[in-house]
DNA sequence: ACCCAGGTGCTGC
DNA sequence: GCAGCACATGGG
């Protein structure tokens, strides 16, 4: 057991910001986490959290995976001082967000499944997956199946993920097993590139688009500059910039679905650039701000 | 009966 | 490079 006092850091946020997809509330204030083969529990009491695991398994894995050694504080100093309102809004909502560094293959895997899927039929169908190809494990708080390795999805063959409800997905899931097990690099290595590369590297599987790389880098690898742009950001950058631009220079707004991915690109550009370097942090803050007040 | 979801691949220019 | 379309499935 390990007990850890941080600001900054919301358990039920990051379980509802849609970055991670094997996170439980089990109850109130209890969450258990999976990520490839590990679970831990862990429990928040205002800004403490215990975790279920030894010393060396929280240093060895969860206190990277939680992101504890960044200083988020500065960050978001940085952006009250220079935030428009929509980013206020989204930081005061987010702020308490971490940016998880998960298992790089799970992220592959879980944000390929993602697309074109709403956020609890994603879960429902990563779920489904472990308990096909995963290994059943357990530990003293119960048992759960692990996330399947490139290998086990590999081995399984091009029918082996079928009737999971995935859809078009069940081939880029095959094929990126095994161009995986052909010519997948470690997290490390992947780590260890920069942007460019690594995006680039990541692009070369079957059904990893540019979106897709982007949350595999922001929510695997580290990257927080990575800003993805899925239907939900564009709708922020459309109804809160792109709008109000037009209204600033009296300019007569086209209609949202003639807007290019280009011009999405260029007002991310425009907008974000005072947050140049976690641009995937603030990212975060209005996802998960939009996701929310759109559900009620 | 529609429309949409944390999009990407493929084709044709 | 960029447009247009197909791609499964579930939920409003």
């Amino acid at each position: 057991m390990t007990k850890i006092k941080v600001s900054n850091l919301s358990l039920s946020g990051i379980c509802n910001s849609g970055q991670v997809f094997r996170m439980y509330e089990r109850e109130p204030g209890i969450f258990d986490v999976y990520s490839a083969d590990r679970h831990v529990r862990a429990r928040q009491d205002g800004d403490e959290i215990t975790f279920l695991c030894d010393k060396a398994e929280f240093e060895g894995y969860w206190c990277e995976y939680f992101d504890l050694s960044r200083n988020y504080a500065a960050l978001i100093e940085r952006a009250r001082a220079e935030g428009d309102d929509f980013v206020l809004k989204g930081m005061e909502y987010g702020s308490s967000i971490r940016i998880l560094k998960q298992n790089i293959w799970e992220m592959m895997i879980s944000f390929i499944i993602s697309q074109q899927k709403q956020i609890p039929s994603i879960r429902k169908c990563i779920e489904a997956l472990c308990e096909r190809l995963g290994r059943k494990l357990s530990d003293e708080t119960g048992e759960w199946y692990s996330f399947p390795s490139a290998s086990e999805i590999a081995a399984a063959g091009p029918d082996g993920v079928k009737g999971l409800s995935l859809g078009y997905r069940e081939r880029y899931i095959y094929e990126t097993a095994c161009q995986y097990l052909e010519r997948g690099v470690s997290d490390k290595e992947l780590m260890a590139m920069n942007y460019e590369d690594a995006k680039k590297y990541l692009l070369g599987f079957t059904g990893i688009g540019e979106k897709v790389a982007n949350c595999i880098l922001l929510f695997g690898a580290g990257f927080v500059d990575a800003f993805p742009i899925d239907t939900h950001i564009k709708d922020i950058l459309y109804r809160e910039y792109y709008l109000k631009e037009c209204k600033k220079l009296k300019k007569e707004p086209l209609p949202f679905e003639t807007l290019k991915m280009s011009d999405f690109d260029r007002l991310t550009e425009k907008y974000f650039a005072p947050y140049k370097g976690f641009r995937g942090i603030v990212q975060q803050w209005i996802f998960a701000y939009e996701i929310d007040t759109k559900s009620h």
